[in-house]
DNA sequence: CGCCTATGATTGATCGGCAG
DNA sequence: TCTGCCGATCAATCATAGGC
Protein backbone atom coordinates (compact mmCIF):
# COMPACT_ATOMS: atom_id res chain seq x y z
CA UNK A 1 0.00 0.00 0.00
CA UNK A 2 0.77 3.26 0.65
CA UNK A 3 3.83 2.52 3.02
CA UNK A 4 5.73 4.66 0.65
CA UNK A 5 9.38 3.73 1.46
CA UNK A 6 8.90 2.11 4.42
CA UNK A 7 12.30 1.23 5.90
CA UNK A 8 14.60 4.01 4.42
CA UNK A 9 16.60 3.28 7.04
CA UNK A 10 20.01 3.09 6.06
CA UNK A 11 23.83 3.64 8.06
CA UNK A 12 21.55 4.76 11.16
CA UNK A 13 23.17 5.50 14.80
CA UNK A 14 25.35 8.37 13.13
CA UNK A 15 22.04 9.71 11.25
CA UNK A 16 22.13 13.12 13.43
CA UNK A 17 25.39 14.52 12.92
CA UNK A 18 25.38 15.40 9.17
CA UNK A 19 23.31 12.70 7.07
CA UNK A 20 21.40 15.25 5.43
CA UNK A 21 18.30 14.08 3.53
CA UNK A 22 16.80 16.08 0.60
CA UNK A 23 14.49 18.25 3.54
CA UNK A 24 17.13 19.30 5.51
CA UNK A 25 17.74 21.21 3.52
CA UNK A 26 15.04 22.85 2.41
CA UNK A 27 15.38 26.78 2.74
CA UNK A 28 12.80 29.26 1.31
CA UNK A 29 13.91 32.06 0.29
CA UNK A 30 13.56 35.16 2.83
CA UNK A 31 10.64 36.73 1.96
CA UNK A 32 9.95 39.74 -0.15
CA UNK A 33 6.45 41.26 0.89
CA UNK A 34 7.99 44.14 -1.16
CA UNK A 35 4.91 44.58 -3.93
CA UNK A 36 3.36 47.43 -5.45
CA UNK A 37 -0.29 47.63 -5.46
CA UNK A 38 -0.86 47.83 -8.82
CA UNK A 39 1.81 45.82 -10.34
CA UNK A 40 2.91 42.53 -9.24
CA UNK A 41 6.93 42.90 -9.55
CA UNK A 42 7.55 39.50 -9.26
CA UNK A 43 10.29 37.47 -10.55
CA UNK A 44 12.60 40.75 -11.86
CA UNK A 45 15.56 38.90 -10.65
CA UNK A 46 17.80 41.37 -10.01
CA UNK A 47 17.43 43.96 -7.58
CA UNK A 48 17.04 47.26 -8.46
CA UNK A 49 14.79 48.40 -6.11
CA UNK A 50 15.50 51.92 -6.59
CA UNK A 51 13.69 54.07 -3.57
CA UNK A 52 10.36 53.50 -4.85
CA UNK A 53 8.76 51.75 -1.68
CA UNK A 54 9.28 55.08 -0.05
CA UNK A 55 6.72 54.56 2.10
CA UNK A 56 3.91 52.12 2.30
CA UNK A 57 4.77 50.56 5.10
CA UNK A 58 5.21 51.15 8.64
CA UNK A 59 7.14 48.08 9.88
CA UNK A 60 10.44 46.91 9.36
CA UNK A 61 11.11 46.86 5.78
CA UNK A 62 12.65 47.74 3.01
CA UNK A 63 13.48 45.83 -0.46
CA UNK A 64 12.51 42.79 1.68
CA UNK A 65 11.05 42.59 4.91
CA UNK A 66 11.13 39.33 6.74
CA UNK A 67 7.53 38.65 8.72
CA UNK A 68 5.29 41.86 9.17
CA UNK A 69 4.24 42.52 12.11
CA UNK A 70 0.75 43.81 11.87
CA UNK A 71 -0.74 46.01 14.30
CA UNK A 72 -3.85 45.47 16.44
CA UNK A 73 -5.39 47.86 14.90
CA UNK A 74 -4.92 46.29 11.05
CA UNK A 75 -5.95 43.08 12.70
CA UNK A 76 -9.14 44.30 14.16
CA UNK A 77 -10.09 46.01 10.94
CA UNK A 78 -8.88 42.44 8.64
CA UNK A 79 -11.06 40.44 11.27
CA UNK A 80 -14.16 42.63 10.81
CA UNK A 81 -13.40 42.66 6.92
CA UNK A 82 -13.13 38.92 7.01
CA UNK A 83 -16.72 38.68 8.78
CA UNK A 84 -18.39 40.54 6.59
CA UNK A 85 -16.51 38.73 3.36
CA UNK A 86 -14.56 36.13 3.32
CA UNK A 87 -13.31 36.66 -0.12
CA UNK A 88 -12.00 40.38 -1.47
CA UNK A 89 -12.73 41.69 -4.74
CA UNK A 90 -9.85 43.08 -6.12
CA UNK A 91 -11.61 47.22 -5.48
CA UNK A 92 -12.01 45.81 -1.53
CA UNK A 93 -8.36 44.39 -1.59
CA UNK A 94 -7.57 48.10 -2.72
CA UNK A 95 -9.11 49.65 -0.30
CA UNK A 96 -8.29 47.90 3.12
CA UNK A 97 -4.71 47.78 1.77
CA UNK A 98 -4.63 51.76 1.33
CA UNK A 99 -6.38 52.19 4.51
CA UNK A 100 -4.33 49.69 6.45
CA UNK A 101 -1.08 50.75 5.16
CA UNK A 102 -0.33 47.26 3.68
CA UNK A 103 0.51 46.16 0.29
CA UNK A 104 -2.18 44.21 -1.54
CA UNK A 105 -0.09 41.19 -1.24
CA UNK A 106 -0.13 41.30 2.12
CA UNK A 107 -3.82 41.43 2.41
CA UNK A 108 -4.30 38.70 -0.13
CA UNK A 109 -2.29 36.37 2.20
CA UNK A 110 -4.51 37.46 5.33
CA UNK A 111 -7.61 36.91 3.63
CA UNK A 112 -6.08 33.42 2.12
CA UNK A 113 -4.59 32.46 5.57
CA UNK A 114 -7.38 33.38 7.48
CA UNK A 115 -9.95 31.35 5.50
CA UNK A 116 -7.38 27.97 6.18
CA UNK A 117 -7.80 29.27 10.05
CA UNK A 118 -11.56 29.24 9.21
CA UNK A 119 -11.87 25.68 8.26
CA UNK A 120 -8.97 24.41 10.19
CA UNK A 121 -11.21 25.42 13.25
CA UNK A 122 -14.17 24.35 11.47
CA UNK A 123 -12.71 20.63 11.57
CA UNK A 124 -11.08 21.14 14.82
CA UNK A 125 -13.14 23.47 17.40
CA UNK A 126 -12.18 24.69 20.42
CA UNK A 127 -12.74 22.44 23.59
CA UNK A 128 -12.76 25.05 26.46
CA UNK A 129 -11.88 23.19 30.05
CA UNK A 130 -12.21 25.45 32.94
CA UNK A 131 -9.95 23.28 34.92
CA UNK A 132 -6.33 24.87 35.47
CA UNK A 133 -8.03 28.34 35.97
CA UNK B 1 -10.07 40.02 35.34
CA UNK B 2 -8.33 41.29 32.46
CA UNK B 3 -5.40 38.47 33.08
CA UNK B 4 -9.29 36.03 33.00
CA UNK B 5 -10.32 37.97 29.69
CA UNK B 6 -6.61 37.48 27.75
CA UNK B 7 -6.83 33.93 28.80
CA UNK B 8 -9.97 33.46 27.01
CA UNK B 9 -8.79 35.49 23.79
CA UNK B 10 -5.53 33.50 24.02
CA UNK B 11 -6.77 30.11 25.36
CA UNK B 12 -4.71 28.98 22.51
CA UNK B 13 -1.34 29.06 24.23
CA UNK B 14 -2.50 27.19 27.30
CA UNK B 15 -0.39 23.93 26.01
CA UNK B 16 -0.21 20.82 28.03
CA UNK B 17 2.50 19.07 27.15
CA UNK B 18 1.49 15.43 25.10
CA UNK B 19 2.19 12.26 27.14
CA UNK B 20 5.30 10.12 27.23
CA UNK B 21 3.56 7.75 24.87
CA UNK B 22 2.11 9.95 22.64
CA UNK B 23 5.73 11.70 22.51
CA UNK B 24 7.51 8.27 22.17
CA UNK B 25 4.80 7.17 18.88
CA UNK B 26 5.59 10.87 17.40
CA UNK B 27 9.44 10.24 17.57
CA UNK B 28 9.39 6.57 16.26
CA UNK B 29 7.60 7.53 13.60
CA UNK B 30 9.65 10.27 12.79
CA UNK B 31 13.01 9.23 13.32
CA UNK B 32 11.66 5.35 10.97
CA UNK B 33 11.14 7.96 8.17
CA UNK B 34 13.74 10.38 8.44
CA UNK B 35 14.30 10.00 4.62
CA UNK B 36 11.17 11.71 4.23
CA UNK B 37 9.16 13.09 7.53
CA UNK B 38 5.83 14.03 5.98
CA UNK B 39 3.05 12.03 7.08
CA UNK B 40 0.25 11.96 4.43
CA UNK B 41 -2.79 12.98 6.07
CA UNK B 42 -3.65 9.36 6.75
CA UNK B 43 -0.54 8.72 8.24
CA UNK B 44 -1.29 11.78 10.33
CA UNK B 45 -5.06 10.69 11.58
CA UNK B 46 -3.87 7.74 12.74
CA UNK B 47 -0.84 8.95 14.63
CA UNK B 48 -3.63 11.56 16.12
CA UNK B 49 -5.71 8.77 17.26
CA UNK B 50 -2.54 6.74 18.64
CA UNK B 51 -1.39 9.26 20.30
CA UNK B 52 -4.76 10.89 21.63
CA UNK B 53 -4.67 14.41 20.17
CA UNK B 54 -5.82 16.20 16.82
CA UNK B 55 -4.59 15.72 13.42
CA UNK B 56 -3.60 19.65 13.93
CA UNK B 57 -1.27 18.87 16.64
CA UNK B 58 0.38 15.57 14.83
CA UNK B 59 1.07 18.45 11.88
CA UNK B 60 2.45 21.17 14.53
CA UNK B 61 4.80 18.72 16.04
CA UNK B 62 6.23 17.18 12.93
CA UNK B 63 6.33 21.12 11.96
CA UNK B 64 8.19 21.64 14.82
CA UNK B 65 10.42 18.74 15.04
CA UNK B 66 12.05 18.87 11.14
CA UNK B 67 12.65 22.61 11.84
CA UNK B 68 14.13 21.90 15.13
CA UNK B 69 16.01 18.82 13.68
CA UNK B 70 17.51 20.96 11.14
CA UNK B 71 18.60 23.17 13.47
CA UNK B 72 20.07 20.80 15.94
CA UNK B 73 22.37 18.80 12.82
CA UNK B 74 25.38 18.81 13.56
CA UNK B 75 24.98 18.85 17.46
CA UNK B 76 24.83 16.14 20.19
CA UNK B 77 20.95 14.89 18.81
CA UNK B 78 21.37 12.00 21.68
CA UNK B 79 17.62 11.93 20.74
CA UNK B 80 17.90 10.74 17.04
CA UNK B 81 20.73 8.16 18.14
CA UNK B 82 18.08 6.67 20.88
CA UNK B 83 15.45 5.99 18.03
CA UNK B 84 18.25 4.81 15.70
CA UNK B 85 19.23 1.87 17.97
CA UNK B 86 15.42 0.88 18.00
CA UNK B 87 15.38 0.82 14.82
CA UNK B 88 18.80 -0.65 14.74
CA UNK B 89 17.38 -3.27 17.27
CA UNK B 90 13.78 -3.75 15.79
CA UNK B 91 15.31 -4.81 12.10
CA UNK B 92 18.08 -6.76 13.64
CA UNK B 93 14.89 -8.92 15.40
CA UNK B 94 13.18 -8.92 12.18
CA UNK B 95 9.64 -8.88 12.32
CA UNK B 96 7.91 -7.73 16.02
CA UNK B 97 8.86 -4.08 15.76
CA UNK B 98 6.06 -2.77 13.56
CA UNK B 99 7.50 0.75 14.81
CA UNK B 100 6.41 2.38 11.84
CA UNK B 101 3.80 1.52 8.80
CA UNK B 102 0.19 1.78 9.20
CA UNK B 103 -2.43 -0.21 10.52
CA UNK B 104 -0.30 -1.83 13.64
CA UNK B 105 -1.82 -2.45 16.36
CA UNK B 106 0.46 -2.28 19.49
CA UNK B 107 -1.42 -4.40 21.65
C1' DC C 1 11.77 30.73 43.86
C1' DG C 2 14.16 32.40 39.74
C1' DC C 3 16.47 31.02 35.55
C1' DC C 4 17.01 28.55 31.39
C1' DT C 5 15.80 25.16 28.08
C1' DA C 6 12.16 22.16 25.87
C1' DT C 7 8.01 22.29 23.49
C1' DG C 8 3.16 23.18 21.68
C1' DA C 9 0.75 26.78 19.12
C1' DT C 10 0.32 30.77 16.19
C1' DT C 11 0.94 33.13 11.93
C1' DG C 12 3.02 36.07 7.97
C1' DA C 13 4.82 34.39 4.13
C1' DT C 14 6.65 30.65 0.60
C1' DC C 15 6.15 26.48 -2.49
C1' DG C 16 3.96 23.50 -5.86
C1' DG C 17 -0.21 22.45 -8.19
C1' DC C 18 -4.61 23.56 -10.16
C1' DA C 19 -8.18 26.48 -12.33
C1' DG C 20 -9.83 30.41 -14.90
C1' DT D 1 0.81 33.61 -19.61
C1' DC D 2 -0.54 35.61 -15.42
C1' DT D 3 -3.06 35.63 -11.13
C1' DG D 4 -5.86 33.87 -7.09
C1' DC D 5 -6.75 30.09 -4.14
C1' DC D 6 -5.78 25.80 -1.67
C1' DG D 7 -3.18 22.71 1.18
C1' DA D 8 1.02 22.01 3.25
C1' DT D 9 4.94 23.82 5.13
C1' DC D 10 8.45 27.00 6.66
C1' DA D 11 10.48 29.91 10.03
C1' DA D 12 10.40 33.05 13.62
C1' DT D 13 8.28 33.98 17.84
C1' DC D 14 5.09 33.66 21.80
C1' DA D 15 4.01 31.82 26.29
C1' DT D 16 4.06 28.18 29.22
C1' DA D 17 5.85 23.68 31.18
C1' DG D 18 9.55 21.32 33.21
C1' DG D 19 14.18 20.60 35.12
C1' DC D 20 17.68 22.36 38.34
Amino acid sequence: QSTTSTLDEKPLAIVASEAKYKWMQIKRTPAKTAGKPTDYNYNNGTSLMNGSSSNSMMNSNAANAGRTNFTNKQLTELEKEFHFSRYLTRARRIEIAASLQLNETQVKIWFQNRRMKAKKRQREPDILTFDSM
Amino acid sequence: VMILRSRFLDARRKRRNFSKTATEVLNEYFYSHLSNPYPSEEAKEELARKCGISVSQVSNWFGNKRIRYKKNIGKAQEEANLYASKLANQAAQGGGGGMHRDSDSPH
